[in-house]
RNA sequence: GAGCCCAUAGCUCAGUCGGUUAGAGCGCCAGGUUGUGGCCCUGGAGGCCGUGGGUUCAAUUCCCAUUGGGCUCCCCA
């Protein structure tokens, strides 16, 4: 006798009663944030076509190289969504919202899929929410996605947290600032590691990023984009850091913070914090003046930021932050017999037209079990009827918190339990 | 793609230096209270000791593989 069980997905997890409710919590506080920020809700697809993914994204980054869940029926290739920048930035081509005029203001809160290892803070379908403000270059539009980002965590109550700020510039200054990287670290080469000895003539950016010991000395004198950036873009960077002045955001300058995605330019941040452990960035963001023109569309400018759900909810358990518990019902009818069973039934909707939380007893227990079943589900009250209270039209209503009983007429009940 | 650790009841974990019927706490079900929860007492259900193979008279225990999980690197949210 074989039974044959099923599993989620390797790096995929059900949400159950008990931690939903801090779900719902969070996203409920994320959706009232986005409103007094006057963002609003985009919904795309779960999945999208494989080379939005890859032109957008970019070829050569891991999400797109080797992350990606793909499939193709007949001709057409699809993608689980790995990011919600690409299909925003689609979205927008795609239903004209430039024609709506004016800057776009969107977020998003979604599922996204990565095929990658999963660990603490990682999973293979993990969530998020994220922002885009589409149509402006203005250092203000940088400065109200990151204001907005980080007042989320400070609805929330997560404090400790550290925004890391850098310019990644114009595609002129990159192209200067990825020569003068290479010249840097070329004689050095043999003293770094593996894996930066690889980048240093594919993507010499990235061994800023690297988290080896052996490269930290080697990084330390390596020279910074912010001596590389062009006028214009020395001048955004520095307008975005005194609005943040402006607006008590603090902020932390990482001449090393080169985010991985390809569509970056300009302003580049990130928000960490020492709670998450070894995948320690809550969000991040930054502008992508290309992306749009990349995707199709009329050159435009955009940033936005996105953020991990399960990342925040790591934090929130190490702060201890609680922002919901499970609800018990107002009312658990407790019955005797098949009659008051079907009394019950029949009075609950309209105690729930009143607003009140009612179930019952379904399974024709004892009443000591039924008032167990009250008390585990934490009722308010418990109401219980039988031969007697249906004939007498008097029910015992039962105070579960003060272990108090009143006796009340079927039309009282709700006022009983309202009061 | 690479490394390290782990796997016994629904949950958290003991245990067997290889040897009869594998344990605890919590949870679940029931009784003590034939119409009353939380505390207490009593009883019960629930495990082919992750899966497959090997060594052995004998494996949950030792070995190998595999699957799943955790953590780390890479990279990212």
């Amino acid at each position: 006798m074989s039974k044959t069980t099923f599993t989620t997905h390797h790096g995929m997890t059900d949400l159950l009663p008990g931690e939903i409710e801090q779900w719902q919590a969070l996203e409920s506080l994320i959706h009232e944030t986005a409103r007094r920020y006057h963002f609003q809700e985009i919904r795309t697809p779960v999945m999208e076509q494989t080379e939005l993914i890859a032109r957008g994204v970019g070829q050569l980054t891991d999400i797109v190289s080797k992350e990606m869940f793909t499939f193709d029926r007949g001709e057409d290739h699809y993608v689980l969504r790995p990011e919600g920048t690409a299909p925003v930035a689609r979205a927008y081509v795609q239903n004209h919202l430039a024609q709506r005029g004016g800057t776009q203001r969107l977020y998003y809160i979604g599922p996204f899929f990565r095929a990658e290892r999963p660990q603490k803070g990682r999973q293979r379908q993990f969530h998020q929410f994220g922002a885009e403000l589409i149509g402006s270059s203005s250092a203000i539009a940088d400065v109200e996605i990151i204001a907005f980002m980080t007042a989320v965590y400070r609805q929330i109550g997560i404090k400790n947290t550290t925004l890391k700020l850098n310019s990644v510039g114009d595609p002129a200054s990159r192209d200067a600032y990825r020569n003068a990287l290479h010249d840097y670290f070329r004689p050095l080469s043999d003293k770094l590691s593996e894996i930066s000895r690889n980048r240093l003539d594919t993507n010499p950016m990235r061994i800023l990023d690297s988290k080896e010991d052996q490269d930290q000395p080697l990084k330390a004198d390596a020279p910074k984009i912010t001596d590389y950036l062009s006028e214009k873009s020395r001048e955004h960077f520095d307008t975005v850091k005194e609005l943040l002045d402006r607006l008590d955001i603090p902020y932390e300058m990482d001449p090393f913070l080169v985010r991985g995605l390809d569509y970056y330019t300009e302003t580049a941040f990130e928000l960490v914090s020492p709670d998450l452990g070894s995948q320690d960035a809550l969000g991040g963001g930054g502008r992508y003046d290309l992306l749009i023109e990349e995707v199709g569309g009329q050159p435009t400018p955009a940033v936005g930021f996105a953020c991990g759900i399960e990342r925040l909810m790591i934090a929130c358990e190490a702060l201890g932050i609680t922002l919901a518990h499970p609800t018990g019902p107002d009312i658990y009818f407790v019955t005797r017999g098949e009659e008051a069973a079907r009394w019950a039934l029949e009075k609950m909707p309209e105690l729930r037209n009143c607003g009140l939380v009612c179930t019952m007893d379904y399974s024709g227990r004892s009443l000591k079990a039924q008032m167990k079943d009250a008390n585990r589900q934490q009722a308010r009250f418990a109401v219980i009827i039988g031969e007697q209270e249906l004939q007498e039209n008097l029910f015992t209503l039962r105070d579960m918190v003060k272990s108090e009983e009143y006796q009340v007429t079927s039309d009282d009940i709700a006022d009983r339990v309202q009061a």
